[in-house]
DNA sequence: ATATTTAATGAACAAGTGTACAATAAAATT
DNA sequence: AATTTTATTGTACACTTGTTCATTAAATAT
């Protein structure tokens, strides 16, 4: 069962109207009402399938999502684990991927945005590295690893967050050397 | 140069007015108006010093801080640094401070609000660990001490998320002694 | 091709938002 | 105590929000 025509074609004019409207102001400024004048929807039709703008954003969030977790897949195909004391810094790919789509992380982690779009890019990092941590980490030792890969997790989302903080002075290659430094104090 | 009587007597009305009103539904469900009729103060006054219900919490947020560099500080009385690996866990009391204003980090944990509450919290972290790490870790490095103490800050941060996730189950010592044992990995 | 299903539209509603301004009242100043 | 300053009030306005519902139109199924 495929979804109908119309509501793709209403969710694409949903979408890429706002695409456009952020490249000129934050999302938190973006009416329900001029969303739907640009894309040429009834504002009754974007509550029929949002209950607000930030329920599209969310959309866009997940295709972004899909990208992160190629990324932090990709050096698998090369190293045992990531977060070890001796990882190559070549292998980190998430630093790369934040460079890679640095507008839309530039809202993520803007101030006005709610907190559950973090939510949602600690949640998959975290998963992430669960599977790293348990692994490699904790053999045999009695220790919450929700607890130990929130930790890490969020760890790195806190380098993200200095890096966001400097503008996204340093290259994606420093950071990643940056973390491997870290790790290995 | 004091402030006006009756500055000090709305703001009093209104933040009253919030707190009782916290109790019953979410933040970001609280409009301006109900606040306004809660607290017997006329909507347009609550414009003359807030931009919306927001900027009212953040007032209170900073009370919150205050006692947050309070339980930080409270440890160097006993020790002489917090992140080594053979930190007594009695002496992090950053957790009993979440613990003691719980229904506050539930709402500054909630999924609705804004990042920026999220941020005043890890740059009040971020600042009372940068003291330590330039201090003990880092001695000749040639290291960004921001990017560290946000790296350690967010995983702290981490862990109380992770907290706050799993409904604070677990003590305030748990999570000191859950710390301590992380860092010794 | 036609019938059926279902999504989109337009209009209307009560409610909240953010702003403005003259009138009022309370606090600070003299 | 009288005067000046300034915060609060009440009212009004154009606007957005979230919801409802009958009508229209597009897509799917027959």
């Amino acid at each position: 069962m495929k979804t109908d025509l119309r509501i793709f074609k209403t969710k694409e004019a949903l979408r890429d109207a706002l695409m456009h409207l952020l490249e000129q102001k934050s999302l938190k400024s973006i009416s329900v009402t001029e969303l739907c004048q640009l894309a040429k929807v009834n504002r009754g039709t974007f509550y029929a399938h949002y209950g607000q703008v930030e329920n599209l954003f969310e959309e866009y969030f997940k295709t972004i999502m899909e990208d992160l977790a190629d990324s932090y897949q990709e050096p698998y195909k090369h190293v045992r684990n990531l977060l070890s004391k001796d990882v190559n810094p070549a292998t980190i790919r998430i630093f790369h991927h934040i460079e890679k789509y640095e507008t839309f992380y530039r809202i993520v982690f803007s101030k006005t945005v709610p907190l559950s779009y973090y939510y949602l890019l600690f949640d998959h990092i975290q998963t992430l590295i669960r599977d790293d941590v348990s692994e490699h980490y904790l053999d045999g030792l009695d220790i919450d690893i929700s607890m130990v890969s929130a930790y890490q997790a969020n760890a790195i989302l806190g380098l993200a967050i200095e890096w966001h903080r400097q503008d996204f002075k340093q290259s994606a290659e420093d950071m990643n050397r940056l973390l491997v430094r870290i790790l290995s104090i």
